[in-house]
DNA sequence: TTGTATGCGTTATCAC
DNA sequence: GTGATAACGCATACAA
């Protein structure tokens, strides 16, 4: 950082005061043509660079949004984050990224770092913390895809999701239904819960036998499969004969149960339907490309910023305390991206 | 932001200065016992928070490192994002991070966004600049996995990683050999590039009859598979009979290479025998679990942060323009992952 | 249209 | 051990 040129040099260099320099950026209307013209000379024959640091420090606003996400095992995250930097071309909101550790104290740091650097918003995807300790943190916050009882997010519609999914298999004739889902069947806050009521209640709906599995989340990937193998096993059993549909919680778990079930020689979609969540690089890559329900991250992010910013904008108005908005909680709706996995 | 407790506060509620809070923090062994008892108390009577933004003014500091990566349609990048993530625990490096536009007027808006915040380091990872531009930042850089002539960098070594790949398929006995890159065979400033001399050579060497395709770059894997599809027809044409060993330059390739040949009948590891690159999700989850070249991204990362460290430690002592550190091109040794592609 | 003075929340340099 | 005071680089009320 060698000796950065400054407001100060400018106005020595021009004659004029460091506020003309300021309002040269702030508010050019103010001043005359040839002053104007002066500072912009100054600036670029001294090879000018803005400082946001003494910007944010003297304004209070640092344009930072703290993000907080899980690790990159679930495409799903990497795409979200993906749609999340990019809205940096509509909102120019710089992002902080920290990456969870599934350790609470850690991710305390982290907020307490971002805190630190006068974030304006923080946007969370991971779930180590519960939500109304993030709402005590006084500022704008939003949840993605986790539990939010205390502060706004963005969720996709799970529950059409798994509507889609299920209407979509016994449409297709099949005639039992089969779910996998990864998560530990007792956090029923977590929004991806619903694709088990989805699933359950359409079931319902339409008289159709079925039967739910669940195998517990790992990011080994071994583990896995070696699991939704025995689940397929199983699965085979059960619906002896009858065409079966496999709704899976992520793709990871449907292309598991599709290879397991194509290797044991199974016409697909003829015997097995497969639909799979998150329309994921591994659902366009499989053996036969997986149908599944995709998550529209583009609308999800773009939906987290709308939300952030509003809240934002809220707290510069009214007084700083504020920020105690009402909640709210935007749904995506999912879509169901058919491929050779179903009819 | 409503009216943060800040030293002031702190030293009128305890009746010392504000240089004896400063130093409560920075050089607490110059205080008494009691004096810092009564700062603590007054601390957290207070509930104080630090503002790195000022310390920041103050002390020039950012502890901030600007990344630029392209966007996340190859899991290595994701993979090496979330490395790099990974090191704030060892380093303290807090990480702004940009996705790439492929457009170099944005990355430029980009990098003077980054600079304005006095990042003290920048990490590429994204093509769209040439590196002496990137030199003249005068700011620490390094690059990972991109043209690098006048900048530091870590890559892979992408020569020995193919030769690794041929290795494994000339001795399990494959008697034709094919490549399948993506890369414009132009840019030979790509040090993946060197995948293609490691085939070459080691083809050359063991006098292995052999064959190069290239498909284009393309962020739509239906176009990918199409042309890879097309690749597999001939491939079988050239190597009719013999045994032949597919290394290709990327898992993506490599399993639609695979679902290929699968999908028309062939036996695997029997008659074709493939082994991609990257190691990615995709790999393991392919049909047959695919052999491919690990990058160590852990690593990867690693190494960038103690290049980046380096250059930012020097920096510091001598004079500030000095940061024309000699260069230094660190080489990440790769790995095979042995699965069933391969025998 | 332009300038003066003051503040933003720290750290650093002298003092005592 | 502790305290004034001046930076750090910019924004903003208030003057002129």
């Amino acid at each position: 950082m060698g000796k950065n040129v400054t407001f100060s040099d400018i106005a020595k260099y021009t004659n004029f005061s460091k506020t003309t320099i300021s309002r040269y950026f702030n508010n050019p209307d103010s001043l005359s043509d040839e002053t104007k013209q002066k500072v912009r000379d100054a600036l670029d024959a001294l090879n000018y660079h803005e400082n946001k640091v003494a910007k944010i420090l003297a304004r209070g606003k640092t344009e930072f949004i703290g993000v907080i996400a899980p690790n990159f095992f679930f495409p799903y995250y990497t795409s979200v984050l993906n749609s999340i930097l990019d809205t940096y071309r509509d909102y120019g909101y710089k992002f902080i990224v920290f990456l969870e550790n599934d350790n609470s104290e850690e991710e305390r740091k982290y907020i307490s770092e971002l805190l630190s650097y006068n974030i304006e918003g923080l946007i969370v995807l991971s779930h180590t913390l519960p939500s109304h300790e993030l709402q005590q943190l006084g500022i704008p916050a939003v949840a993605i895809e986790r539990e939010d009882e205390f502060i706004s997010s963005v969720n996709t519609n799970n529950f059409k999701g798994a509507v889609l999914a299920v209407e979509k298999l016994i449409g297709d004739g099949c005639e039992f239904l089969i779910h996998i889902n990864s998560h530990n069947p007792e956090d029923k806050k977590m929004p991806a819960y619903a694709r088990i009521y989805g699933f359950e209640e359409t079931c319902k709906k339409h008289g159709i036998p079925n039967k739910e599995f669940f195998v517990s989340l790992s990011n080994n990937h071994e583990d896995y499969f070696k699991k939704v193998s025995e689940i397929y096993s199983e699965a085979k059993e059960i619906c002896c004969g009858k065409k079966a549909g496999i709704f899976c919680s992520n793709d990871i778990i449907a292309v598991d149960f599709l290879n397991a079930a194509f290797l044991d020689g199974r016409k697909i979609p003829e015997e097995f339907e497969i639909i799979g969540f998150d329309d994921s690089p591994q659902a366009r890559q499989a053996i036969i490309p997986l149908t599944s329900v995709r998550q529209n991250t583009v609308e999800i992010a773009k939906s987290a910023m709308e939300l952030l910013v509003k809240q934002m904008d809220k707290g510069k108005r009214s007084k700083p305390k504020s920020v105690v908005t009402t909640l709210e909680h935007i749904v995506v709706e999912p879509q169901l991206a058919e491929r050779q996995t179903t009819f």
